[in-house]
DNA sequence: CGGTATCCCATTTGATACTG
DNA sequence: CAGTATCAAATGGGATACCG
């Protein structure tokens, strides 16, 4: 497969790596949600070239994750501004920082200068995943993985067969 | 900034995508969590090629990330495994699993293939992203970001004069 | 301020073939 | 099976300058 039909899969992570899995977008998308609207602002807090903050902000508005809108009251403003769609990556980018703060600084190192605070109870803590349905924190092996469309999953007895046949 | 020096930098985001960010990564990952572990199986289901496969995986292994095991019982076989720190990013996973059955799923199509039951307590559902304090879920204008060394901060209209002082 | 236009260099990718 | 080796081609990056 190229990297180019990668968008086309039938499978929801490639999919949305062949939105938002390029180099710069989930720091742009990380200023985005720090408030940060102007391209300038994006330019120099990133420290991405401008050519290529230009193409990215450009195919994140196709995308339907940023929107543009043109201030013309005044010195022809420009603002990129989150649009549901880019709202709702938000835990794509709190499950990134709470990996990178829990395993990224060495005991050396001051220590992550960034914290999240609840608006709505005052907690000064990272958000959980947890399952909607019973409230438990889940990882990795909390969750099973089935093909929705299948009847009913296969047993390993079937795949052996399976296997055999093809050959 | 030059992208080799992203992982210095002083964002977990950023530090996160110096490790994670390179357009394959998540996809030997995904693979990794659904419990694949051999060479040739990440191969033809990722469809990468064997060289980039093979850097890749090196560099998963010096992240710690992955481990590589040999079972020199038989045919020299080689496993590669997800380490803790590897299992830790099954949050990223999933909600870039979430936002991709969310938004990137046209109606004409036949939907997602994936479905994710909770072994705890089988309920069929994604995971959610919640308070850890009070429970409630958390969208991107629940929290707010702070500085966590700053005394206390800053308020609108000191930054305000700070910025008048720059000037 | 919010971009384009250029131009060049570095890196990444991918195909293919080969090996123990 | 689990890679290496090779090499050509594509893409992406970055600096800089310019523009309305």
């Amino acid at each position: 497969m190229r990297w180019r039909s990668v968008g086309e899969v039938n499978c929801s992570v490639a999919r949305t790596l062949a939105v938002i899995g390029e180099r710069w977008t989930m720091l742009i998308l990380r200023e985005a949600f720090m408030g940060r609207r102007r391209f300038d602002d994006f330019q120099r807090n990133i420290g991405i070239a401008r050519n290529i903050l230009a193409t990215r902000l450009r195919a994140l508005v196709k995308d339907g994750i940023l929107e543009r809108f043109r201030a013309d009251d005044e010195h022809a403003r420009v603002e990129y501004r989150l649009t549901k769609k880019g709202m709702d990556l938000y835990p794509v980018m709190v499950a990134m920082l709470k990996w990178g703060d829990a395993w990224l600084w060495p005991a050396g190192e001051k220590g992550p200068p960034l914290q999240l605070v609840h608006r709505g109870c005052g907690a000064k803590a990272m958000p959980a995943l947890v399952c909607p349905n019973c409230g438990d924190p889940v990882g990795a092996r909390d969750m099973l993985a089935v093909a929705r469309h299948a009847a009913r999953p296969a047993r390993r007895s079937e795949r052996l067969a399976r296997g055999k046949a093809a050959r």
